[in-house]
RNA sequence: GCCGGGAUGGCGGAAUCGGUAGACGCAGCGGACUCAAAAUCCGCCGCCCUUAAAAGCGUGGGGGUUCGAGUCCCCCUCCCGGCACCA
């Protein structure tokens, strides 16, 4: 039931007004569990679809159910909420649904270190946080609350996954994965350290095994172009998924693998298993360097690497020691650039030269062709590698520089203007003087005429594998049958539930040891065939849980109810996310708009990034030199005089620890601090406060202790001031009439405030600012001290609209309160105060004078002087006159409202 | 390594379109109230020189554009996020 159904005299009449009764005291205990049962039991977050006003779809990030809220959950959902209830009160049909990012691999850590079944413990945690989300008071429609662990959930993706797999968007490739050759079980990256396996330690082996993959190559071009269609994204994000796709033009050619002496061109018809006479493909956005190749570089699994290994012992070592380590791209990065000569050549296309083919640590087999023409001097990387190993380096790029002059080059240092694309062609034959443009398509050109190359959009974006040898996850709904092949599950027979009882030892795949899950039969032929007992990538799930809320209950996957509430119009989340899940999601939100599900192109209009929790650590160092990480609620900090920290002790002890840095709050640093003990102290308005006032949504964001206690002091003072003001009977808010000069004044710093928050709430979604601006407000309200019934009225008016800009913010003190300044009132259906543009008028404005762009005084001029008005105040006041002594100004600047600078 | 951000008093931050740097809060200092403490209220609070006023300096570092730069441009340092199996 919407809130505006009952009416106000309904609504209140499930208040119990002796308990809300006005203590003189601020008891956020008191007020926060009962108003939370009156939400609950009128529903009063609840949407509909048959609602008529204008539908606003407010989504946070859903939570991994971990265990319990951390301070990043408050965060997020506080930001969202805030947001869903301005929208509220602006008169919007507002869903703000909530739900459990419920599969993942912590259940599966978890189970191995207390011996409980992924499923309870998962469970569990729900239960617990749900309990926790119900204490911050969210405005959410809990009866859309979904868990992706549910066979309800999960089976319309793998109904999808059907879909797709028919359709060709998924197919089936070699990936190559993290080993761990001890457990026998395939690691994810951040269970790889220092390239040995997290549990035992052996030294972790690069393995390719099966995987499907959804085609979101497919869709590259339009999760690209698409990008520019969201203005209400911010420009980071955006440049980060553009520069992820990575959409480049450049020539895919091939070289051929030289037999000994050979140096004619190699034939179009040759082959590609890598040996003598066949072909070795290579992609490059800079075939205007193609004249300075000087190596060839390919990745140690590449089929040519293998095949000059047959009979190299040397090279067979080097190729194995790169399989060592893990898969993680940051690490291989990172790694210091090795290669190994495989005493092949292949036959440079253009000039027949025999050129040399290394194999490279730094060659990814995954990415592009596997293999890459070196061109050291106009590549960094390239030019690093060739001087470790004396490889030639040879100069095929010019530039111009200061007066026309050519810019020297030299194979001794690099210098950033070889990699530019602003040059000319140069030592390259009849491509010599061709710039960038003109020296490819030329290039271009003769390689295609040569029949093995062409120009080729390539893009960056890889297709998705989603594949994961893991028990907690989504079943992938394929047979295998020895006869048919890869048979999708039939509709009929979906969902394929996940066993919840399974005894997990971290050693193998767990569904791999059921027979009762993977024996079958295959759909098509009958005949016993096996299920595959790989799971899916948990960011699949993630991927349409913001669809599935607007129809938790759909018979279908999604009903019409999803075309009602669809595109989600605020997605708010950490900026952790802003290029995987992101990309996913919009990549889904497409294969969902081609089956007819969704409406639109995209499935988040606006998205806000929020920064990070941080707080300070401790540690003590132990005998071995580990560190020993204490919790800051367990140290005591002591400060000079002037605030800066002095040194740390264990409260425990009394003896020293030491100040580390400040550091995104996390189990491993232990310097977390429990949401929930904030809440039991202070009350979720002092938390939502605190959170919403330390800093900017998208920046991170500095736990202190005495920064929430002085969130409460306002709310307490807030309090104070309302009861004070009650407390001398009704009054009505000013309405009109003569006002004093402060009252005036006051009045117009009310409506001033009135703009700025909902400016800072609707546009900016800055709210810092919004609450420093009412603070300032209630400063100002302190320091009148105007009395009589006007007075009164005006401050009435004052704090009325303090309540109602303070409501998404800190919901449960404004109800209250709200229900005190205006007796029979409810506050969930007052609209969003605006200001009045007659108050915020004045008869004069202070400008500031300048002299040379330095501050040198400030004079008044009527608010409506034009600019030589104002010129003219400015040039008499006094500073003018200190500044100029008589003589004239070389030049006046006036910018009208701001300042008058004066150049002497 | 590559891509994207960030750096402003003792601290968190403000300055929204190039126009008064430090709003608001915290900490600190001084005072009021109190037998006392806590709470609360009032005042001060960038650095430097100073009795004071005034001047000077000041937004990570270096350079530039401009009447005027925290904001724009170039170079550098450090910190954070992401890098495809953490979510």
């Amino acid at each position: 039931m919407p809130p505006g159904a009952l009416g106000a005299a309904g609504y209140n009449r499930c208040l119990d007004d002796t308990a809300l009764k006005m203590q003189e005291k601020y008891q956020p205990s008191q007020i926060e569990p009962q108003l939370q049962r009156r939400w609950e039991a009128q529903q009063a977050y609840a949407a509909r679809e048959d609602d008529p006003r204008p539908k606003y779809y407010c989504l946070s990030m859903f939570p991994y159910p971990s265990g319990k809220l951390h301070m990043g959950h408050v965060r997020n959902y506080t930001i969202g909420d805030v947001l869903a209830r301005y929208h509220r009160m602006k008169g919007c049909n507002v869903l703000q649904p909530m739900g459990w990012d419920a599969f993942g691999l912590p259940a599966e850590n978890a189970a191995l270190a207390n011996n409980v079944p992924p499923a309870e413990w998962t469970y569990k945690n729900i239960d617990h946080m749900r309990t926790q989300l119900k204490a911050l008071g969210l405005a959410i429609d809990w009866r859309r609350e979904i868990a992706t662990c549910k066979p309800e959930y999960y089976r319309w993706e793998q109904w999808l996954f059907t879909r797709l797999f028919k359709k060709g968007l998924i197919y089936k490739k070699t990936a190559t994965v993290n080993w761990d050759p001890v457990d026998a079980t395939v690691l994810a990256n951040e269970q790889v350290i220092d390239g040995r396996g997290w549990r035992s330690g052996a030294p972790v082996e690069k393995r390719d095994i099966p995987m499907y993959f959804f085609r979101i190559t497919r869709y590259a071009d339009e999760l690209l172009q698409e990008l520019d269609n969201l203005p209400g994204w911010p420009e980071q994000v955006r440049t980060m998924q553009k520069n992820w796709i990575g959409k480049s033009y450049g020539v895919r050619f091939a070289f051929k693998v030289a037999a000994k002496g050979d140096t004619s061109p190699p034939s179009p018809l040759a082959g590609e298993g890598g040996g003598e006479g066949e072909l070795l493909w290579v992609y490059t956005t800079r075939a205007d360097t193609l004249m300075g190749v000087t190596f060839v570089a390919v990745a140690a699994e590449h089929p040519l690497a293998a095949y000059a290994a047959r009979h190299n012992p040397e090279l067979a070592a080097f190729i194995e020691e790169c399989k060592q380590g893990g898969v993680a791209e940051a690490e291989i990065a990172a790694l210091e650039k090795k290669g190994m000569d495989t005493g092949l050549k292949v036959v440079h296309p253009l000039t027949g030269e025999a050129i040399p083919v290394w194999v490279g640590n730094y060659v990814l087999m995954g990415y592009g062709e596997g293999a890459v023409m070196a061109v050291p001097a106009h590549d960094e990387r390239d030019f690093h590698f060739a001087k470790t190993y004396g490889l030639p380096i040879k100069q095929v790029i010019s530039e111009k520089g200061e007066r026309g002059r050519e810019k020297g080059f030299s194979a001794d240092a690099w210098e950033e203007w070889y990699a530019g694309k602003t040059g000319y062609c140069v030592h390259s034959g009849k491509y010599d003087g061709l710039g960038y443009g003109a020296a490819v398509d030329a290039i271009a050109a003769d390689l295609k005429a040569l029949g093995f190359g062409d120009k080729q959009v390539q893009f960056r974006l890889r297709d998705w594998g989603i594949s994961r040898q893991r028990y907690w996850g989504c079943p992938i709904p394929i047979i295998h049958c020895a006869s048919c092949g890869d048979v999708p599950v039939p509709e009929d027979h979906l969902p394929v539930v996940l066993p919840e009882n399974v005894t997990i030892t971290g050693r193998g795949s767990p569904l791999a040891k059921m027979p009762e899950f993977y024996q079958c039969n295959c759909p098509q032929c009958g005949r016993p065939a096996r299920r595959e007992t790989d799971t899916m990538d948990t960011f699949v799930e993630s991927s349409w849980y913001y669809a599935r809320y607007a129809c938790p209950d759909a018979a279908s996957m999604l009903d019409e109810r999803a075309r009602h509430w669809l595109p989600v119009d605020q997605y708010v989340g950490g900026i952790e996310h802003a290029i995987l899940h992101l990309l996913y999601a919009r990549f889904f939100h497409k294969l969902m708009r081609d089956e007819g599900l969704v409406p639109g192109n995209e499935p988040f209009t606006h998205l806000l990034t929020q920064g990070m929790v941080v707080a300070p650590t401790f540690y003590r160092e132990g005998a071995n030199g580990k560190k020993q990480w204490i919790n800051p609620a367990e140290v005591d900090v002591k400060t000079d005089e002037r605030g800066r920290p002095l040194g740390a002790t264990l409260l425990a002890d009394g003896r020293p620890v030491t100040l580390g840095a400040t550091e995104k709050m996390s189990k491993s640093k232990n310097n977390g601090v429990d949401p929930q003990t904030l809440i039991d102290t202070y009350g979720a308005d002092t938390a939502r406060l605190f959170m919403m006032f330390a800093a900017p949504p998208d920046q991170q964001l500095e736990w202190s202790d005495a920064g929430v206690e002085g969130a409460h002091r306002f709310l307490k003072r807030l309090w104070k001031a309302v009861y004070d003001h009650v407390s001398q009977g009704p009054v009505a808010a000013y309405a009109g009439g003569e006002l004093s000069g402060p009252l005036r004044e006051l009045r117009r710093q009310i409506h001033q405030t009135l703009a700025k928050v909902d400016d800072d709430l609707g546009r900016r979604k800055q709210f810092n600012t919004a609450i420093a601006a009412v603070m300032e407000l209630m400063n100002a309200i302190a320091k009148c001290d105007e009395t009589g019934a006007t007075a009164r009225g005006v401050a009435q008016e004052a704090l009325e609209k303090i309540v109602l800009m303070l409501a998404p913010i800190v919901p449960h003190i404004s109800e209250a309160l709200w229900t005190e300044l205006k007796p029979g009132a409810a506050l969930p259906e007052e609209p969003w105060p605006m200001a009045d543009a007659a108050a915020l008028v004045q008869e004069e404005i202070e400008l500031v004078l300048q002299v040379n762009g330095k501050l040198r005084g400030q004079f008044r001029v009527p608010s409506a002087a034009d600019k030589a008005a104002i010129e003219a105040a400015a040039l008499v006041s006094e500073a003018a006159q200190k500044a100029l002594g008589g003589a004239a100004p070389k030049k006046v600047i006036v910018v009208p409202g701001r300042l008058v600078n004066i150049v002497a």
